[in-house]
DNA sequence: TTGACATACCTAGAACTGCTATGCATACTT
DNA sequence: AAGTATGCATAGCAGTTCTAGGTATGTCAA
């Protein structure tokens, strides 16, 4: 939705092997509901990033018999999150910078009251 | 580069109006010089901005002639800006929980010396 | 047992965003 | 006079995200 949601797969990643459907899932609970993932979104992405060789991927199963496929985090890829959080430090500070001298408020507009 | 560019560029409309040319210096400086856009990227997306109401524009000249186009923040601009800002947040805590709970490095990859 | 729901994967195509390349015009500096 | 900096613009490709659909199976309740 707003930033490039690879840095995000990649770094529920390293925190260890998933899947594709806990991968959404834990994208939710990370974002505390807020953001809210199709599997549509995720698994060209997911395509993608193995493409790339960032990530791995076998095949496995749960405990019940339902097919998952699994990936891990390969060495690129956890360069690429190295990358990813420069990069993302470097336009926060940007945007924050802006923001403070701007004197940006949280709320959205402000027509009554704002000054007091 | 990495996030929407229109984030960005709102936020240096908060500090005051400006104009292409100086709204692509401003990013510079924000960063530090990390960040270069080029006119290409910049003048599309402000268009695109006005066409969503999100800015205002008018002709206006430097000191010497030169004519420029100066851009100002709307309300709905303001608004886009802490919507911008609450994604922002969102996404960054979630990046952050993840890096935290994965320990993930700042460096690209540590094979030396990692452990000591 | 049948129907609803959750789990689990996939692709295609449209829409949006960003990047590269190119073009134009004028002021300033050497 | 030529090169650099200022200042705007568009076109087209590439990359990303969203929407909408399609398949299959396990679990639970009616």
């Amino acid at each position: 939705m707003a930033a490039s949601a690879a840095p995000l797969v990649l770094s529920i990643l390293a925190e260890g092997d998933s899947y594709g459907y806990a991968i959404i899932k834990r994208v939710g609970e990370l974002s505390g509901g807020e953001l809210e993932w199709t599997d549509g979104l995720l698994y060209p992405l997911l395509h993608r990033l193995e493409r790339q060789g960032l990530v791995d991927s076998r095949w496995g199963a749960s405990e019940t018999g339902r097919r998952r496929k699994y990936y891990a985090l390969t060495d690129p890829g956890r360069g690429a999150i190295a990358q990813h959080r420069a990069q993302w430090s470097t336009v926060a500070a940007a945007l924050e910078a802006a923001w403070d001298k701007a004197r940006v408020e949280l709320r959205s507009a402000g027509p009554a009251g704002a000054r007091a």
